[in-house]
DNA sequence: GTCTATAAGGCGATAGAC
DNA sequence: GTCTATCGCCTTATAGAC
């Protein structure tokens, strides 16, 4: 897959770099066609040539940002190589993600919030991306489930959907509340989900 | 306080019951003030006497929906005696809720969603609502804890928390899956929390 | 492929009559 | 308090020149 990031891209790579900025930080239905074009330096005839509506820029919008999470993702992993310091240490990877943002939460879930068209390519994204983010989130339980056999009781299917739901929890109340506490509480949490005491 | 959805209701009632249904439907900047005095029954001058902007009554819309919501969340909890069987239906009752919503999720992290401005009325609102929320769990919590000493062991405050985050990941898991499955994983979430298995 | 110009309509908000 | 009419701007999308 070709980087839509690099700075002599097409004009349809410009565009959804700058789309992939703006529709997450201002809104989808907040941010117009013109104001992408103005800032991504090309006219309203040429955005048109490349996507038929503005929804399917909307669509090109999530996978952009898919790949552009899942890569990052990984990337902040690597600094950990212990099983259970990537288990404990996600959820602070993640805590420092949300602060990055602003507390402006996930886009996945905030474009599904704007959006009635529950059929959309749209939301099917939302959903591909939800999937990558729990695989993710399994294989790290996996991984920590069978580092140790004092751990051979655990269910990793239970742990692994139960650690899901805390950080998708503590996702959307630190959007509500604007405030990191919620990653706090998620840390004791999924420690207690292994067998172990703060 | 009044209720706002009586048939003889005033105008501005009116127009905050039309509202509550429509921004919660089809989000907040995908409604236009034309819908919604169309459907209320009354003219745009009447519209902004009761109102100086549309934001003025994005911020009534939560108020609203924050009074209906709590309000039917209790009804609802009322056919509960057991503090055991309160504490675990709670997430039945949320399961059937987020089912007769179509899946659309929290009204308050939509709208946080939406909005860039995080000192908003509309933002101070979502907040106001999280509290009760957080407010109505910890108080079923303290009652289970309290109903028996075997959970002398357990921290309400943990627990209390806990519940949040998973009741909070189940909603937005399932309005990004459109399905009721985080609710099942909820359940056996929340019966472990209290050392209990399924 | 990219540009300029424009269409056709919706938006939030206001003025002034009754 | 409620109405009609309208303003000025912004929206998505299209037509046609180069």
């Amino acid at each position: 897959m070709k980087t839509a990031t690099t700075q002599r891209g097409t004009a349809k790579d410009k565009i959804i770099e700058v789309a992939t900025d703006l529709f997450y930080r201002q809104g989808y239905n907040a941010t117009g066609i013109q104001q992408i074009i103005d800032e991504a330096g090309v006219s309203k005839g040429t955005f048109y040539t490349h996507f038929k509506t503005k929804d399917e820029l909307g669509a090109a919008y999530m996978r952009q940002r898919h790949h552009n999470e899942i890569t990052e993702l990984k990337q902040a992993m690597e600094q950990y190589e212990d099983p259970h310091e990537k288990y404990m240490e996600f959820n602070t990877v993640m805590k420092e993600w949300m602060k990055g943002t602003d507390f402006r939460g996930c886009a996945f879930a905030n474009m599904a919030a704007e959006g009635t068209d529950t059929k959309s390519p749209i939301r099917k994204e939302a959903k591909y991306h939800y999937e990558a983010f729990r695989a993710f989130i399994k294989d790290m339980v996996v991984d920590l489930l069978k580092s140790d056999p004092k751990y051979k009781s655990l269910d990793p299917e239970f742990v692994a959907d139960n650690y899901l739901m805390i950080q998708v929890g503590a996702l959307t109340n630190a959007e509500v509340y604007q405030d990191t506490w919620p990653y706090d509480h998620a840390r004791k949490a999924i420690k207690r989900l292994i067998g172990e005491k703060e």
